[in-house]
DNA sequence: TGCGACATCCCCCAATTGCGGGAATTGGCA
DNA sequence: TGCCAATTCCCGCAATTGGGGGATGTCGCA
């Protein structure tokens, strides 16, 4: 699980909040930290360019809170959420990347972001969430809240797949997968990076070898639920 | 999965965002008038002060974003959101209110709501929340996605999910269950002695209150539940 | 007596799906 | 080296699907 911030705010108002920065494009970093000086109530402890550095240099500082970029040279923006989170508990982490990929949101979180910022958030945006995340909250852009919710609700169809599914080549099951998360053969292909033909191409393939005439045929034999016919 | 509100934005950037308010404490009603005037690019296309009031006229203004208020008299405001995602698909629905218990949360949620926010946001925020949930995303106040994100990492086995299928009537139920038996619509007529019309018009009801968009996704969903216990 | 929920059926339309071809590439394997 | 399975993509076509309207009839409730 993740220790969501044990120390609430119990100290907040006056003194400003110390927030350290980790961002390796030089670009960003000074716009962020142009952000965090006219935005009242901040102080920037920190900035580095690399998970590397902000290790080594941070927990003396002990910021209130660290904006952290994915996208970093050498380890890892996920890694790097980890190892912080574990060295200064607390300390809030909210990143801010461009990619809203479900994969690295997922991964961002259970690593121990409290929150996540896409690229495009306002200085007043990226204020509130650094005040958010302090107090407890989880500031989290509508697109990436959009990713928990929907992964939140769809958890029913118990994944004890993996069944026998004789003959399936392993591309046939990738596609039977994504249908049986409920996606359409559109999305499928996007997510699988292929062509929409293509994963058309092995239905046909995957309703021959099952002996099924529909998707929601094939899904339900793939889940191992017995399907008339 | 909730494929949250199918309909992306058509894009209309400059036509003002029609909004839609119920909220039966009329100072706070007002309150909310004001901001979305002071607001730039809305438009109120109507304020109600219950959720029977906002079901029965709401529909033919088909307002592209509505804020609705859980404390309501009569119909609950989840029940409200639940009608309300039904009959207007393409409409974002965006809760505001100063509850935030987990149960109505999740209540909220799984009953079709875009977004969650605290009373206490600003009319910014307000204002941001209302045009990011129209495109799609998902405006949670971060003691909110707080709990939603603690929610999910918090349940690796059985998801317990919200609702047992909420209120499908019968008839709808048993087109469902051949569906999943791997029936077709057109054997499900046949088999259940009605029209091949008749069938498809349910299903349409069932994808709007299972907030799906498939047969296949409608299946799991069912499946999901049934799994329940 | 009117209203709302349910159920039944119909029409229309655009998009998707299922299914039949064809074709090129890759990597074993005999 | 030739064959084959797996993958990738495209074209076309008829049927199905998802969604938008309507319209009718029953039933229970106010």
């Amino acid at each position: 699980m993740r220790p969501r911030l044990e120390s609430p705010p119990d100290t907040k108002s006056e003194r400003p909040l110390g927030v350290g920065v980790v961002e390796d494009n030089a670009i960003t970093r000074q716009l962020l930290l142009g952000i965090l000086q006219t935005q009242p109530g901040f102080e920037c402890v920190g900035a580095w360019s690399s998970a590397e550095e902000a290790l080594r240099a941070a927990p003396p500082l002990k910021p209130d809170v660290m904006l952290v970029d994915l996208e970093l040279p050498g380890m890892s923006g996920e890694d790097c959420l980890r190892a912080l989170s574990a060295i200064l508990p607390g300390t809030a982490l909210v990143v801010l990347t461009a990619h809203d990929d479900p994969k690295r949101v997922f991964a961002s979180l259970s690593a121990g972001a409290n929150g996540y910022l896409l690229k495009g958030a306002t200085p007043e945006e990226i204020a509130s969430a650094l005040t958010a995340a302090h107090e407890g909250g989880a500031p989290l852009s509508p697109a990436v809240a959009g990713l928990v919710i929907t992964a939140f609700l769809t958890k029913p169809p118990t994944p004890k797949r993996g069944l026998p599914l004789p003959s399936l080549s392993p591309r046939e099951r990738q596609i039977l997968e994504q249908l049986a998360q409920g996606k359409v053969p559109k999305e499928a292909a996007a997510i699988l990076s292929m062509s929409y033909e293509t994963v058309r191409d092995h239905l046909k393939r995957i309703y021959r070898k099952l002996h099924v005439r529909s998707r929601t045929e094939a899904v339900l034999r793939y889940l191992g639920a017995e399907a008339a016919s």
